[in-house]
RNA sequence: GGAUGCCUAGCUCAAUUGGUUAGAGCAAGUGACUCUUAAUCACUAGGUUCUGGGUUCGAUUCCCAGGGCAUCCA
């Protein structure tokens, strides 16, 4: 998956073990990096190191930015991300992860060693200038730059300036050119920086001590799950990834320390999904005295707390962003790319002067509006940019129905060709037509936006209540007739080996959890499914619990915690005949100590960020998700 | 693990029923232009069409196997 260093590559081309193919896959990109290159050796042959030093600034490009003013001294640094020369001006555009400010270059301002040094400076390269401010005709706040340095030559491409990076597997893989490309990308990773801050500051605020466990442990446990196996050379032994923050918190507790909590990742050897990736990370929090009511008020406060603080909202907006956008840049890419192919073929004119003159009445509207939507995708929210592109649908997006006659009668000149052969076109906008009625429906169904209202109080309910309020008469039952009436009449798939609590539990999930958007307290597990938590009082066949869900998924599980050492003894002993875990003796020693009672949540935290960004995998808001090592000779690497 | 879809220039995408030299835009190079902002204009260069095999006079396109990704299921 390394990028291939082009000087390597030089220096094994030619060499006899080396295949000549090799040499060709490499030459068209050798091209492009080859004249980076050139400019690298230039720039050091000027005696300047291309790879900068200190560079003092006035801030950030954004605060350069505010602190504009006519005439005065600015220092700013960053990426150049666009470059427009006009003749002997030039107009480059200076972006940080705050914004872009555009900075103007005249040789006329500069020495001539900063000319010639200008001439080898490429988009991607890091630049720190210093000049005076000035406001264009244009109106654009600009820095007339008298003075810049590099600060870091970038030897390969970026991305598409417009287009972005929109393969979804180079994203993964290179995340730092999506961070570069992709505003919606770098947004979502500010929000997971706020996010894990604004936990720390709930949990420190209410007393909560943070602590680090072992993420290595000599026995896995705290959850049921196949853990990855690592080894310790000195001591010969194995060692385990842990699963869970659990166990170990617990013996916090009874140490002493009556409430503590705990951000860190947890590895779990199981398959990737759009749910699912291997490492993840979890907030476990413990609090001694408290009960598992207590830490639903405590779940509760900290997501509000969340959405309030860094969202500013407890509504929370989801559509499907993705597949509007795919639907819109389609659209426009088909218009774009045929339009340019057929005007060349057909026309050889100033392609848009004629357009607009004698196209102007029926079309002249639709590349603008489009080419606004898309830009639009980068600043505001996905529902209302497509809202608008409804909009343009509805409107009826193309009328083709324009004059054929007329446009072949007009009279040519040297400047205007007139279009004999008007086919194409009408094809062609018959077809963008098509495409946006075809994606109508579509795109109507992905306005239709999803909103999660996490208003409180939150919804509570007993999971026996749940069970029957979508299969009224399920617990009169016998097992028999519950797997026959969840597969003929529930249409579940019920596998036969299935457990009489599984068979429940998958009316639960199916049913129940998959269908509840907004936030619900599922109460009162049956002990089945929570072997570690502790029994009601009540009724013994049930666990005081619950397992909060929000869009369709568990976010968290909380509990009154078990810390009978006892009845915990036996809980896990039972569970290690049916898991791949062997029992942690040395944290039933610690409870046989004196565990005090306890509430206890865990949060998983990627899941969460779902739920507050709206992202649709979790991929989207981990920033190195694991993928499958790209094989060689793959078109990916 | 199963089903379906995708993989074409550095990036974003085309390519008619299997047809001859695989095309555009951006990025790159050369030239023009002293206020541009997706600057514009002219020209140039850039391809093992994911890999390997097969069918065919001819394969980006059809078939088989493999790799990766996406979605759904387990």
């Amino acid at each position: 998956m390394t990028a291939r260093p082009a000087g390597v590559d030089k220096a094994t081309a030619g060499s006899a073990d080396c295949p000549p193919a090799f040499f060709l896959m490499e030459d068209s990109a050798d091209k492009l990096l080859a004249e980076r290159r050139r400019k690298l050796d230039a720039v050091r042959a000027h005696g300047v190191d291309p790879f900068g030093a200190r560079f003092a600034v006035d801030g950030a490009v954004a605060e350069v930015r505010a602190a504009f003013a006519e005439g005065r001294a600015l220092r700013a640094a960053g990426r150049v991300t666009a470059h427009r020369d006009f003749g002997k001006s030039h107009f480059l555009d200076l972006s940080d992860l705050t914004g872009r400010i555009q900075i103007y270059l005249n040789a006329k301002n500069l020495t001539p060693a900063q000319a010639e040094l200008f001439a080898l400076l490429d988009i991607g390269d890091f630049v720190g200038v210093e000049g005076e401010g000035f406001t264009t005709k244009t109106g654009e706040p600009t820095v007339r730059v008298r003075e810049f340095q590099i600060l870091g030559k970038a030897l390969r491409p970026l991305p598409d300036k417009w287009h972005g990076l929109a393969d979804v597997e180079a994203r993964y893989r290179q995340r730092y050119l999506d961070l570069v490309a992709n505003a919606r990308s770098r947004e979502i990773f500010l929000t997971r920086s706020k996010v894990l801050r604004a936990i720390r500051d709930f949990f420190h605020a209410r007393g909560f001590l943070e602590v680090e466990t072992p993420m290595m442990q000599p026995v896995a446990g705290g959850a049921a799950a196949r853990p990855f196996v690592t080894h310790h050379n000195a001591l010969g032994t194995q060692f385990y990834l842990r699963i869970a923050l659990e166990l170990y918190l617990k013996r916090l507790l009874v140490g002493g320390f009556p409430k503590v909590f705990e951000i860190g990742r947890n590895f779990r050897n199981e398959g990737l999904s759009r749910r699912h990736n291997p490492e993840f990370t979890m907030l476990e929090a413990y609090w001694a005295f408290a009960d598992f009511e207590q830490m639903a008020e405590l779940v509760e406060e900290l997501i509000c707390y969340l959405a309030q603080t860094i969202l500013g909202t407890l509504q929370i907006t989801h559509n499907r962003r993705a597949e509007t956008e795919v639907a819109i840049r389609r659209a426009v890419r088909r218009f774009e790319g045929e339009f340019e192919r057929i005007f060349r073929e057909t026309m050889k004119v100033k392609k848009v002067e004629v357009f607009e003159s004698w196209f102007g009445e029926t079309v002249q509207g639709l590349p603008d509006e489009l080419r606004g939507l898309l830009k639009a995708l980068d600043t505001q929210p996905a529902h209302l940019v497509a809202t608008k592109a409804l909009d343009l649908v509805k409107r009826g997006m193309v009328d083709v129905a324009f004059a054929k006659e007329e446009i072949r009668n007009q009279p040519e000149s040297e400047e205007r060709i007139v279009i004999r052969d008007i086919e194409p076109w009408h094809k062609l906008l018959k077809e963008v037509a098509n495409d946006f009625s075809a994606s109508k429906e579509a795109l109507e169904k992905l306005t239709q936006e999803k909103i999660i209202n996490l208003a409180r109080p939150w919804r509570r309910a007993r999971y026996h209540d749940l069970i029957e309020s979508v299969a009224p008469g399920w617990f009169a039952l016998s097992p028999a007739e519950r797997v026959t009436h969840a597969r003929e009449r529930l249409d579940l798939e019920i596998r036969d080996r299935m457990e009489e609590h599984e068979v429940t539990q998958q009316v639960f999930e199916k049913l129940v959890e998959e269908k509840t958007f907004d936030p619900l307290f599922v109460t009162h597990l049956p002990k089945e499914l929570v072997p570690l938590a502790k029994q009601n009082a009540a009724d013994p066949a049930l666990v005081d619990v619950f397992e909060l869900i929000i869009n369709g998924q568990e976010i968290a599980p909380g509990y009154s915690e078990l810390n009978d050492p006892d009845v915990q003894r036996a809980r896990l002993l039972a569970q290690a005949g049916e898991e791949t875990q062997s029992v942690d003796e040395d944290f039933l020693l610690a409870l046989e100590h004196g565990m005090p009672s306890a509430g206890g949540i865990g949060i998983g935290i990627d899941r969460l960020l779902m739920l507050l960004t709206g992202a649709e995998s979790i991929r989207d808001i981990i920033l190195f998700p694991h993928l499958r090592p790209a094989a060689p000779g793959s078109s990916k690497h």
